[in-house]
RNA sequence: UGUCCGAUGGUGUAACUGGCAACACGUCUGACUCUGGAUCAGAAGAGUCCAGGUUCGAGUCCUGGUCGGACAACCA
């Protein structure tokens, strides 16, 4: 890089973070968090979060706490921070120690809740859900103020202890800040605070029956960590001013909310919700089903930590709703694996070629890269024998012009080999599907001899019958079959757009030395893909996921 | 009918804050190649939502529209 190139453009957070700097405010302080619900597991949405906050910490020598938003028991599983935890180490960022839980701040929220309702900014309500809801209007009719609006401030303190103490039923109190009714902003009808529920909390256990609401929690726990930049998605903008009259009210330390557009992908779907339902409705198998966008299926279909952070940079930050096209994920991954994943040879749909003019019984170990890529990577050797498989789609009886690989009379070159040309084509008398392929080979062109330098169309991969061993092969395809996965019909939903070909399940031939891998280690099938082996492997059958193909030009003139 | 936000090639993000629209992905050529990959060279593709205005000059400023999104869980 040229270091009198202009300096990298800046997105609008970073901006806003040097004007901070440069005017001194926070002392020069940057320090951010990243504040997921244990509810769910991570997708990729959550990671080009991740590496905004890690990211920005970072490069403004700042700090970044995790921080689980864990205020309401009821859908929060311990499963899930562990699991979050996981992702986010995968991913390669560190909390150092600074993990932190809006549970650890109930007895602090709690106080300030009494202080709100001693300065007359909060009271007890006793409507039903339906009934709040319903006095709260719409977004372009003002909503009724709550009879219990005005009640007293001893009595508001009463009732609200003998919430916390356990006197009352789920639903029957709730705590509300006294803002106004009429207010244009939603969020500042008089927003709920505290509701009671009686329930197990995964750290608090039965200490608490009354829990804060993400809006009394969240800009408070920002404030107590002394957050500067607390970094959301754009559906919390309408809660900014709510946010700030917390912080402004109780009178505290005020970090600045800011918020940005959230990550969509085309083909898949990003919704928490809606991956539940995929996982609970056995639609995948499991939250790490490699088709998935979550970190967890990203990670076993063999995307790298190093592929995800690149894909998070290039995306942008900014305001703005968008989509990503899949292929810049599909790019991030073959740029990282093309560099360092070591080259085999696989045959996924085998088809047998018997080299006639070669000695039966005999085997030649011919010298392979390991990677040509990486020059430091090596050699490998790869068992030749008179009898092998190629791919079947390699093979074409009656191929048309821009067909280059073999058929019958065409000569090509196996890779690190020999140049073989088709003599004879042997079909089943009875599907009359090609069963086998008689070839002569040139006995001066093995790789490396003057035979060798011929001209030769295309070069093909190719593995011993004799010596290959069985793998299993995943074959993925798009969750979906919509870029957009939400446009349905009326009357159904996403899942109807579901793709019935996203996962085949083949039998491959590959190298004998395959059967020594073990997860996650990755490969490239030489002109297939990269493939990653999966958890599933045993010691007696390898098993690959594929990551992503190859690039494939000739697939383009095909159709 | 409200409030807030947004609008730049197919997609995403830029434009030193008023100076003749750039980068990446994708697409298409060509070179090279023992991966129809990679690499290298190049091309096409937007005149910046619309209409006015300010200005020598506007994607950037002003006014008025249009379109899109968010907001009515005791979810986050």
């Amino acid at each position: 890089m040229n270091e009198t190139d202009k300096p990298a453009s800046l997105n609008f957070i970073e901006e806003i973070i040097e004007e901070h700097l440069k005017t001194g405010k926070n002392d020069g302080r940057v320090h951010t968090r990243f504040p997921p619900e244990p509810n769910g597991y991570l997708h990729i949405g959550h990671a080009k979060s991740i590496c905004l906050n890690f990211g920005l910490a970072k490069k403004y020598n700042g700090l970044c706490n995790l921080r689980f938003d864990d205020t309401n028991p009821s859908t929060e599983d311990i499963e899930y921070v562990d699991s979050i935890k996981e992702d986010i180490h995968w991913l390669g960022f560190d909390w150092a120690g600074r993990e932190y839980y809006a549970s650890d701040y109930f007895q602090q929220l709690y106080d300030w809740a009494e202080k709100l309702i001693m300065i007359g900014k909060a009271y007890v309500c006793d409507l039903a859900a339906e009934e709040i809801s319903e006095q709260r209007g719409t977004p372009t009719r003002p909503g009724k103020e709550s009879p219990y609006r005005n009640r007293p401030v001893e009595e508001n303190l009463d009732l609200f202890r003998r919430m916390k103490a356990g006197e009352f039923p789920d639903g029957s109190k709730v705590l509300r800040a006294k803002i106004d009714m009429a207010s244009p902003n939603m969020h500042m009808r008089d927003p709920i605070l505290y509701r009671i529920i009686h329930e197990h909390h995964h750290r608090t256990g039965d200490n608490w029956c009354i829990y804060p609401m993400y809006d009394y929690a969240h800009g408070q726990s920002d404030s107590i960590e002394r957050i500067t930049h607390s970094i959301c998605t754009l559906e919390f903008e309408v809660h900014r001013p709510l946010y700030n009259w917390f912080l402004d009210t109780i009178d505290i330390y005020h970090p600045q909310q800011i918020e940005f557009a959230r990550l969509n992908l085309s083909y898949t779907i990003m919704s928490k919700r809606k991956l539940l339902e995929l996982v609970e409705g056995k639609y995948v198998s499991g939250w790490d089903d490699p088709r998935l966008p979550t970190l967890s299926g990203l990670r076993r279909r063999g995307y790298t930590p190093e592929a995800i952070r690149f894909f998070a940079e290039k995306v942008g930050v900014a305001k703005r709703d968008n989509v990503i096209d899949v292929a810049l994920l599909e790019f991030s991954i073959r740029e990282d694996l093309n560099k360092r994943a070591p080259r085999t040879m696989v045959a996924l749909n085998p088809l047998k070629v018997v080299i006639t003019n070669y000695p039966e019984g005999k085997t030649e170990e011919m010298e392979a890269v390991v990677n040509p890529e990486d020059p430091s990577s090596g050699t490998r050797k790869v068992p030749f024998s008179r009898e092998l498989f190629i791919e079947r789609e390699d093979f074409m009886e009656d191929p048309p012009k821009q067909f280059f690989r073999l058929f019958p009379g065409n000569e090509v070159r196996l890779k690190y080999a020999y140049i073989i040309k088709c003599d004879k084509v042997i079909r089943d008398t009875g599907t009359a599907e090609v069963t086998e392929v008689h070839c002569t080979y040139d006995p001066e062109s093995r790789s490396g001899m003057s035979g060798s330098n011929r001209k030769v169309k295309s070069t093909l991969h190719w593995i011993s019958a004799r010596h290959c061993i069985p793998v299993e092969v995943r074959l993925f395809d798009r969750l979906f079959i919509k870029e957009n996965p939400d446009e349905v019909e009326e009357g159904k939903d996403f899942k109807s757009n579901l793709n019935p070909d996203s996962l085949k399940v083949i039998t491959g031939c590959a190298d004998p030395a395959m059967d020594e891998v073990k997860p996650p280690d990755k490969f490239q099938f030489e002109r297939l893909g990269y493939f990653s082996v999966d958890p599933d492997t045993t010691a007696e059958k390898p098993v690959f996921n594929r990551v992503v193909s190859l690039k494939d030009s000739y697939g383009k003139v095909k159709n």
